[in-house]
DNA sequence: CCTACTGTATTAGCTATCTAATACAGCAAG
DNA sequence: CTTGCTGTATTAGATAGCTAATACAGTAGG
């Protein structure tokens, strides 16, 4: 499904949530898809099923999952993307973090963009190998 | 000389440190120029000086600061670069979280890219302008 | 009904970070 | 020499966040 970084800086349930948006946005989840159970995929990430839990409970919450309790966790028939301003900040904040490790770094624009591109395009085949 | 964000994620002891490699890399701090001492940045920052003088001690372990004892603490006569490879590993995975949050918000690569040249530009703007 | 699966709630422990207070050692200037 | 500034070291405490363990509650299907 994605792979998960416990020793990252970024807490495990925030990956599992940015994980799954990707998945969507990617399109290899739909609309009305079952995704795994919280044990499931807590028994294949080696983590507790409580922080696959709280993954899962964000995006319920924020209707990008639907529960049918007692059947399973699905994709929202009309999965609810961000508002415009809500993902603009959100993508204007990452990018300013990135900007600025490069800067500190010494990378100038042309090669941080370059490397951009690079990640871009290892993560969309990354999730492609393995749909 | 710079901003820091104490709800963020990272720890304010890494925001001062790259803060301070990103004057150096823009050339507002050269070598031989003074920082703040510990007591004033941390006065200025409204942080406990120990946390400064961790971030102190790292840039001086990495031979960036060089300290006079009794007199301060300068940008080294010839600040060390990071090696090749430590700054491609850096840039390279601050590239995959900045492409990971674009996937997961559904943001195409051009998108991503033109929101990385405006960070770039603000944060040289924004220095420039308190130099 | 009962088993087996769902998601959920509660509690506890661990770790990292920040803060604070205090003390020490070196150098410069009055 | 004394005063006042440097950086450094140590210890302690408070807080926040993440993860783990365990028990609870709802539903489908034999």
């Amino acid at each position: 499904m994605f792979d998960i970084h416990p020793a990252d800086a970024a807490p495990i349930w925030r990956q599992i949530e940015e994980g799954m948006r990707r998945m969507i946005s990617l399109g290899i989840l739909g609309p009305g898809d079952a995704v795994p159970s919280v044990r499931e995929l807590a028994q294949q990430l080696r983590v507790n099923p409580n922080t696959v839990a709280r993954a899962y409970q964000r995006l319920t919450d924020a209707g990008v999952f639907a529960v049918r309790r007692g059947e399973g966790t699905f994709v929202a028939d009309t999965p609810t993307r961000l508002k415009k301003t809500e993902r603009h900040d959100t993508l204007r904040e990452a990018a300013t973090r990135y900007a600025g490790t490069a800067l500190s770094v010494g990378a100038p624009l042309e090669e941080a963009s370059s490397e951009l591109s690079n990640a871009f395009e290892r993560l969309t085949r990354e999730h492609r190998r393995k749909s």
